[in-house]
Formats: structure tokens, sequence, C-alpha cells
DNA sequence: AGTTGGACCTGACTGC
DNA sequence: TGCAGTCAGGTCCAAC
């Protein structure tokens, strides 16, 4: 499911693909993809007739950020208002796919919603699960837009530290595993490197945050780094039962470099012990070496 | 305020 | 073969 280092990749993907490119039409297809933005007209007012300037990311979701109006650029209103910049928001949620294609190509059942741009090309968002979501909102700053309110930091930005942990984790006595997949704690990480993280750390997802030593905090910090950023080399993970595919529709890389992911019973790669699996509240599993990780 | 568990959603898989 | 039940998980929400 895509999380920050799928994300990224489409994020990076896209930009080289469509930055440049202005939008000429929104079409929602499955109108639960829209739920949480007050309407299509609002959506279109915001986005048609926009150029893309560049594509953002924050945690899991992607951002179309568009140019305003005036300039060189083609107002978006027709009253000779000068148009905000605004952008265009898609959390993938768990399936949520992005493509670029020919305007000409069929569209499939799972098609959530479509942005045709000016040169006969489309940025289709597919949703198999309908958990994703597409908004638009005005400004180019995630940290200011409903969406993104409470948000923790983004991992490989300076804010995140093993001193901000510390302060994260103070009142925190929930499992350690639950508490990095919080998006008000950290921005980004689902269950695939919660679980991943955790064993890179040598932490049992078990533990309790609150209950992390400094030495603990520090692992944990450094392993968040170099497991999403080896994830973002591997252009993400495309797990056994995944449908995740980037831009181009190929698979990421990084499940096979997991050590525990849904590897339950399998035997650590490296000390042999087979790999075990907690339910965690909601019923998913951890998934840890019993011996690699205290 | 923090924690827990259910709901949402659909396809794949399991067991009878 | 078919069908019910279970699992997967990002995010929101209600209950404690």
């Amino acid at each position: 499911m895509p999380e920050l280092p799928e994300a990224e990749t489409i994020r990076c993907q896209l930009e080289s693909e469509v930055a440049g490119a202005t939008i000429r039409k929104v079409r929602v297809l499955i109108p639960r993809a829209a739920r949480e933005h007050v309407s299509a007209r609002e959506m279109s007012r915001l986005v048609v007739g926009r150029r893309i300037a560049r594509v953002g990311r924050r945690g899991k979701a992607v951002l179309l950020l568009l140019e305003g109006g005036g300039g060189h650029s083609r107002p978006a209103t027709r009253s000779g208002q000068v148009a905000r910049p605004a952008s265009l928001i898609i959390r993938l949620g768990m399936t949520g796919l992005i493509r670029v294609v020919p305007a000409k190509e069929p569209i499939d059942k799972y098609t959530a919603a479509v942005l045709e741009l000016e040169d006969e090309r489309q940025i289709r968002f597919l949703d198999q699960r309908q958990f994703g979501l597409i908004s638009a909102r005005p400004g180019h700053d995630p940290d200011a837009m409903p969406e993104f309110e409470g948000y923790g930091p983004e991992p490989f930005s300076d804010e995140f530290s093993p001193e901000y942990l510390k302060r994260a984790f103070a009142r925190r006595g929930a499992q350690l595993e639950v508490v990095l997949m919080d998006q008000k704690v950290i921005a980004g990480i689902g269950k695939i490197y919660a679980d991943e993280i955790c064993f890179r750390a040598g932490l049992r997802p078990t533990r309790r945050a609150n209950g992390l030593t400094g030495p603990m905090r520090e692992r944990l910090w450094r392993a968040t780094r170099e497991v999403l950023a080896e994830a973002i080399r591997c252009r993400g993970s495309s797990a056994v039962d995944e449908g995740y595919r980037d831009v181009y529709g190929n698979r990421g890389q990084f499940q096979e470099r997991m050590y525990v992911y849904q590897r339950t019973g399998e035997r650590c790669r490296v000390c042999g012990t087979p790999i075990k699996r907690t339910p965690m509240a909601g019923g998913r599993g951890m998934h840890w070496c019993p011996k690699c990780q205290l």
C-alpha cells in the first residue's frame, strides 16, 4: 500500500511527466473519492485552466501545485479576477494508483478521477478499495490545508530528530508500531515500513513508545530514515498481494529487501528464528523477530 | 488527551 | 462449484 516511499516515487515521476502541463477539466467518476471536498464546482474552480508548476508530497499524499492566474498563464476565472495558486491533493489510501495516459486509452472501472490535460493526455487516479481521496485547496502549503491538520514532521526534515521523538513519545503509552503509524507523530509511515523500521532498530513493535531509552530513540530515528531512503531508491514496495505500481505501471523493488513484513513463520534473514506475528489494535498483524528485536 | 476497536471497501483466499 | 467467512490496511469516529 502506498506509504511515503511509494508516494515519493509517484511524486518524482509525475513531476517529470506533467510539470508545465495545463489542466483542462476534472472529472470525478467515483463520487466517494471526493467525499471530503466541498463540491465538484469548487474543485473545478480551483483547478481548471491552471498550469502544473510542480508536484509535491506530504506524508502519503501527492499534491499537484498549480500556478495562479495572470502573468503568462490563462486566468482560471471568467470574471477577470486573478486566480490564486491552488493545489490538487490525491491521498492514495490503500490501493490508490496514479497513471499518465493518452486521452484515448479506455477507462477501467477503478478510475476514481480523471484530470484532462491540454496536451491530450490524462492523469488518472485509480482506486480499487476506495479509501483514497481527491480534493483541492487554495495555496501550495499543505500545512495550511485541513487534510494535513496536525500532521507530524516529514521524516527527512530537520524537525524530525531524536529530540523530537523524545517529546512526541513522552505521553504515548501505546505500542511503538501504533505510534509510528500515527500521522500526527511522523508523516508517511504505514504498516510495511513500521514493521521494517522496528526490525532495523532492533525494537519490538509491541514496546510502549514512552518506555524507549535515549539510545533506542536514536536507533529508531536512524532506522526510520535509512529504511525510507532505501525504499525510495527501490521505488517502493509491491509485496505479494499488493497492487502497487508506479506511474509507468512498474512494480517497486523494496519487497525483496524486507526482513519481517508478511513473513510470519518464515526464517529471519539475520538469525534464522521464525518471524512472529502479533495482532495489533484493530486486528492487523505486527511482524517481528523474537531474537533480533528486544 | 490518549487508547482501543469498529466501520468503511473490495478482491483474494480458506474451509466446508 | 459455490458460498460464507476472514483477511488486508489508511483513516475517521465513537466509546472509554
